[in-house]
DNA sequence: TAATAAGTCTACAAAGTTAGTATACTAATC
DNA sequence: GATTAGTATACTAACTTTGTAGACTTATTA
């Protein structure tokens, strides 16, 4: 299951992508619209223009813009700057690999393939949900 | 990720995978052999005895045994049964469904596509992988 | 250039979950 | 009826997640 902070920051991200080069937004806005902490929004939005997706201007006027293009922000970034690993196992993650503890030989472990399916999957669709995709098609859903 | 506790589950219906239809097999021998807290051990067995998964037999001679046939016990089952839901988001969720707390209306979502997709992929997964294909592959490996 | 708006940073606290332990009880076998 | 081994309940410790508080910095604009 994906954190409350991963949702929020979807959430967050969308509402920006809808705002995209229309200037900066207040974060004040995006907590009361989207209904999310500020403070704890805060924690998230600085994260996100750490990993510049985001950019923020201060002082009067300023707020957090999309930095990046929405064609090429995907779930699958998000997901891992917000929850890390993808993958159910740690030893089959790209990102943040480690060993299994409980496994005495990965090489002859069974479960393995199993869990690389998965996650080839998983990292295949997440990879072609882009911010731009999925507010294309709130707005098809919206209107039908 | 998985928890410890699933990964558990997963080691020891392996082992017993691998005496299937030898007759009880005690749980300090489990625990010693895949590392696994004894006590924690007995109440991850017993929830999968609650399952119909495992059976059990009481006093001298006792211990655990695979009930259901290893062709059909899948990841799957094992997964849900010690992790709960297997999407990512609980208003795609199949077996836990709840609604997103975060979204404003379900019908014009446009995050739940991506989600669905991620979980039909890992549900085709892991009903493939059955604890018979898992020990037979563990096998091969062994032997390469 | 002072007032103010708004992001940044550090630290903390409450709540929830996970992992693991202790103890007493029950049932089956020899 | 002694022993073996599973059953059940309750507890504890550690960790993670979620959310809060407050002081600080920077930019704008009057």
């Amino acid at each position: 299951m994906l954190s409350k902070k991963c949702k929020y920051a979807i959430h967050a991200l969308i509402y920006l992508t809808e705002r995209y080069e229309q200037g900066p937004v207040h974060i004040q806005e995006i907590a009361d619209k989207q209904r999310i902490p500020k403070k704890f929004l805060e924690a998230i939005l600085l994260e996100l223009r750490n990993a510049n997706v985001l950019h923020s201007k201060k002082g009067k006027g300023g707020g957090y813009y999309l930095y990046k293009n929405p064609e090429e922000v995907t779930l699958l970034e998000i997901i891992r700057l917000m929850d890390g690993a993808i993958a159910m196992l740690p030893c089959v993650s790209l990102n943040y690999y480690e060993p299994c503890e409980e496994c005495k030989n990965e090489t002859t472990c069974g479960i393995r393939d199993s869990f690389i399916g998965v996650r080839d999957e998983t990292l295949r669709i997440l990879t072609e949900s882009t911010l731009a995709k999925i507010v294309k098609r709130e707005k098809i859903l919206s209107k039908a």
